[in-house]
DNA sequence: CGCGACTTTGACAGATGTCAAGGCTTGTGG
DNA sequence: CCACAAGCCTTGACATCTGTCAAAGTCGCG
């Protein structure tokens, strides 16, 4: 049942540390975090909205999305999580769903249960302090996917979302034009995008045809990095890439 | 400087332990915390866009907008702030600002220094603990904004704002009419809605007209609570009012 | 009393949703 | 290797919701 994860736990670590100072000892103690592995199945929950859950998931590969839901049954993708993302740490602290959990393509996660990530944020109250702070830029997302719904239009918001991806996949960087796997179908993307999936096709299509990036079946390619970056109206700060917060000694304001 | 707060701390740290289980001697050292108590005149920042703080604000009076931007200086607001809610407790882990905070009305603060809430949440790993949670708790505020702004139409979306307002504000529960006071102009609810004042005014105006709910200049008087909470497709769950969290007895699954 | 901010209303414009049909890809089984 | 089915993508015509613009009314405050 229990498996020693190597690169998984890494990838997640790395992230955390990116963030936080954790001694060697403390980041003994995550690696060291048994963790069961699952697989799941295209479009199949594994958390249910309402449940209560004992563990945490660690995405090892795949697409993950928080999905909520109005009345009459529209679907909105409140959260995309990706290979090294902890999907629901939060739930160490609030152990009822308010959301449910769904693989959009087959998915690989580790569980690892709260009552030892419990016992290790108790036992180093550094690592309590990372698991919070992950936490809080998790709600940082959220907040821009506020801004991006709500005060964008579906041409921006479809670039501002593939660049934000394009960050956390970690590509940009490598010159104007990349490629990076989303294996997301035009409907996921309209349930993140609040947009239906005819209009979502509709943006693709112009954003191909102005050369800024082309959208295939499970890849986004990247052809004009700095078109896309004015068009979606995006600042990366938000993400807290690379950016240690536990000092303070914050970075330049931004504008 | 430091001013012996009585009633803002009492309200702040009944939410805590409503969700937390806190012990007297970890009550007293939230109660003890200093405080600088501050005045915010309307329309006013009071933390700008890539600001590093020292210090959390504790809203003892008035009303508190968390305030987004897209290129085109179209405002968005992702957090709406009343008494006894801290504004940014999150900032204690994640100094930077990613977001202005402005005053909606004339609003009094308390400023509490991040060394101080520091210095009790490394002594007392229940209250880091109760912090954490009551950031996870607020990130849950911020999806099912998501979905209200993604999901729902105009008329909907609005009925859903003035629903989870009157719950935070603990009007409901006196029966089908009540009233309770909201400091913010159309042009606000339209920040938050992401609609414009003209059509909040409309919108409101239907309401009205329905029997649902009538907003006056600076109150809301809810008229027919279950017609409301219809029309906005409201369910309070996500908003863990006194649910404990930190024991693992979940309440019943929502549907 | 008058000014400024807020609210209200109407006519019109534009972005996005809805509906419907057909084409493409991919995987499966004969 | 081919045929088929299922899901996904693409496209066009039309409907509708919400935005835009402009003007007048109301309220509160100095």
């Amino acid at each position: 049942m229990s498996v020693l994860p190597s690169s998984p736990f890494h990838h997640f670590l790395a992230k955390l540390t990116s963030h936080s100072a954790l001694k060697q000892e403390e980041q003994h103690a995550i690696l060291a975090l048994p963790a069961r592995p699952m697989q799941v199945q295209t479009n199949r929950d594994f958390v249910r909205l309402g449940e209560c859950v004992s563990h945490s998931c660690l995405v090892v590969e795949g697409l993950v999305g928080r999905f909520g839901q109005n009345a009459e049954g529209g679907r909105q993708i409140t959260a995309l999580h990706i290979p090294g993302d902890m999907t629901d740490l939060h739930s160490v602290v609030a152990p009822e769903a308010t959301s449910a959990l769904q693989a959009l393509t087959t998915t690989t996660i580790m569980q690892v249960a709260h009552a030892d990530l419990h016992t290790i944020a108790r036992r180093f109250p550094s690592i309590s302090e990372a698991f919070w702070r992950e936490c809080v830029l998790d709600a940082a997302l959220l907040a821009e996917w506020v801004v991006n719904v709500g005060r964008r239009n579906a041409r921006s918001r479809t670039a501002h979302l593939l660049c934000e991806m394009a960050c956390r996949y970690g590509g940009v960087g490598e010159g104007s034009s990349f490629s990076f796997a989303l294996p997301a179908t035009q409907t996921h993307l309209g349930d993140v995008l609040a947009l239906t999936p005819v209009h979502v096709n509709r943006m693709l299509k112009s954003l191909r045809e102005d050369g800024v990036v082309d959208v295939g079946s499970r890849r986004v390619t990247v052809l004009d990095w700095e078109a896309m970056v004015t068009i979606g109206d995006f600042d990366p700060s938000y993400l807290h890439i690379g950016k240690s917060s536990n000092d303070n000694r914050c970075g330049v304001a931004a504008a």
